[in-house]
DNA sequence: TGAACATATGAACGATTGTTCATATGATGA
DNA sequence: TCATCATATGAACAATCGTTCATATGTTCA
């Protein structure tokens, strides 16, 4: 990252340069919370745990549910579960020898639907 | 992905299993919609690219503006742009030597907004 | 308590990712 | 045409990711 603030401007014009400056102090929102927005992205940028999303939409489901009903390894699951219950995305509640999951909140929702507006359209 | 639908269920609830199926398969978008979409969010997942996005949400910019304005080497921000135009999230246009990114069209701004709203909260 | 079942987790693996470096392409003006 | 500036891109690298396998933890019931 190196980066050489020479007197001769590239793009010669040094009032945009400014303005430029000015906007990503004023506008862009602080480090930690872009790395916390990338990291939320990130979380929806994997098809199984979307899958995961789409089901706990409709219903309240064990593990072992789950797992079947997407067609993969408990283990697989189990692993992306924990991903999306450290992002809050989703909570978890035992009864008996079965854990349940669902949505933690119905944010997840919106920005899923949003998502697919934009990726069918 | 070795599965074993035995007669013994697991979770010894048949019933809910067929409901899940059924879930599954009314409610799931198809399989290439789903990776259109957690590819669309994969985008996001980056923040030197979201970092990208908020510019261009106030601007259209070069690539040598854009890599001064977020301290990166223009090689990096040429990347990635690459990344957001191939994914129909940013246009350019050329002007002389340089070229000029905006925004392709106004939903990445509520996709984005719709997560900064989760992770302030 | 011990067997059986449901879930969680650590290590290991191949696959993918973002950056850097070097260099190619494209445009301008002398 | 040549030098210069702006941008694009391919190869290489370390880092991160998702799955699998083996196994640990936790719960129930006999």
């Amino acid at each position: 990252m190196k980066l050489d603030f020479s007197p001769v401007e590239c793009c010669d014009s040094v009032e945009i340069h400014e303005s430029l400056l000015k906007i990503v102090d004023e506008k862009m929102p602080p480090e930690d919370e872009l790395y916390d927005l990338a990291e939320l992205f990130k979380i929806f940028g994997d098809s199984t745990r979307i899958r995961i999303l789409f089901v706990l939409f409709e219903a309240e489901v064990c593990v072992c549910d789950l797992a079947r009903a997407l067609n993969m390894t408990q283990s697989a699951i189990s692993h992306q579960l924990r991903i999306l219950k450290q992002s809050q995305l989703v909570k978890s509640r035992r009864e008996g020898k079965s854990v349940f999951y669902s949505l933690a909140d119905d944010h997840v929702r919106t920005i899923i639907s949003q998502g697919l507006e934009h990726v069918e359209e």
